[in-house]
DNA sequence: CGTAATAGTCATGTTACGTCA
DNA sequence: ACTGACGTAACATGACTATTA
């Protein structure tokens, strides 16, 4: 039985993290839509909002450098975009996979709308080109499961509507309603962002939330590569969890969503756990032997000393005798203390041990 | 300061898919 | 080809924490 178990091992920082721009730009892509506010700082999703926090080394939460380093907006912040790219079929094209690009099945059978598919086609959202998207046109390969928003044939659509007088930033960087009234609105919105990642979800698993879906397709399963693999065990070597920042490092190196890439070090986790847990059983299991075994010496033990009782009543004029047990070997010695019978025919020295090794 | 709302992470249990003997 | 066991990806749920209004 293997077990590899880290515990108390300080954190090593990622080296791919010191990319910040770059890692920065590739959540949007990895989430397959974007969502941006106000000023530049602000492309930040607001479903990954939270994101921008991070947990220091000793496991606390501290704010991101650069929230902090956001305190001074633009003024003239260009209108929010929120760049709806789910993986809708009717929404886009396939992919042309690059040649040396893993086919990944959310992508290749579920999210592409093949010839004799039954997936339904998804009536697409208000659609309005986005002059540019400029997180989107980088130059960077596609991420699993993410669009090709640039590619002209695709049919993707966008969102581009004003939100920057509805949201504004907090000083850690999450965004909220400016007034009561974009409240109602926003929540809106939220719960509008909501079904679309559940309906990316969904079609990312190629099913729905249930079982089985109406269109009788039921989910398929991604198996990880021997690479993948190979590279999340050794992460979770270092550390056992992931901060915001390493899970999406870790899933634009893997070309893996942030949210397998979470996945895969919760079920890690647990297997860990019930490895461990197999390991005490056994440990306990041992132990338990080990102490029935002594509990049947002892019972047989004193079975002979209360037969030797019985032949030799003389023999209860001893001293009294407590048994200790030897640190060394293990085994019981018997230690005789004084003690204030005046029958005492032999008297013993006291605390004479009688054990021999 | 206390509280509600919200979002994120985690542990835990379950389901379902892929693989293999 | 079929089948059951097994590993595991994905999901559901509840608890907990942090943050903000």
């Amino acid at each position: 039985m293997e077990l590899a178990l880290s515990l108390g091992d300080t954190p090593k920082p990622f080296s791919i993290l010191d990319h910040h721009n770059r890692s920065q730009q590739q959540k949007m892509k990895d989430l397959g839509f974007c969502m941006g506010l106000g000023n530049r700082n602000n492309l930040e999703d607001i479903h990954f909002k939270n994101m921008m926090r991070e947990k220091d080394d000793d496991g606390h939460r501290k704010t991101d450098e650069r929230i902090s380093s956001s305190s001074s907006p633009d003024p003239s912040p260009p209108p929010l975009q929120l760049d709806l790219l789910p993986f809708s079929p009717v929404l886009r094209s396939p992919p042309p996979p690059p040649p040396s690009h893993r086919c990944f099945p959310w992508l290749s059978k579920n999210l592409i709308a093949e010839p004799g598919s039954q997936t339904k086609p998804v009536k697409p959202l208000e659609v309005k080109p986005l002059a540019a998207v400029s997180d989107q046109d980088n130059g960077e390969e596609p991420v699993a499961g993410e669009s090709s928003p640039n590619n002209s044939n695709s049919g993707t659509s966008s969102f581009q509507m004003d939100f920057s007088s509805i949201f504004k930033r907090s000083n850690s960087g999450r965004l909220f309603p400016s007034r009561k009234r974009d409240l109602e609105l926003t929540t809106v919105n939220l719960e509008l962002v909501d079904v679309i990642e559940r309906d990316q979800r969904a079609c990312s698993r190629g099913g729905g939330m249930s079982d089985e879906d109406e269109n009788g397709l039921t989910r398929k399963k991604l198996r990880l590569t021997k690479e993948q693999s190979a590279f999340l065990e050794d992460s979770f070597k270092e550390h056992s969890t992931l901060n915001p920042k390493q899970k999406q490092a870790l899933a634009k190196q893997l070309n893996l969503r942030p949210r397998q890439v979470e996945v895969w070090f919760q079920n890690r986790r647990a297997r860990t756990k019930l490895k461990q847990t197999e390991v005490d059983c056994e440990y306990l299991k041992r132990c338990c032997e080990t102490l029935t075994d002594e509990n049947r010496r002892l019972q047989k033990e004193l079975q002979e000393l209360r037969a030797l009782k019985t032949s030799q009543p003389f023999y209860m004029q001893m001293p009294a005798t407590t048994l200790t047990m030897c640190p060394s070997c293990e085994r019981v010695a018997t230690t005789t203390t004084t003690t204030t019978t005046t029958a005492t025919p032999r008297p013993q020295p006291a605390t004479t041990g009688s054990h021999r090794h």
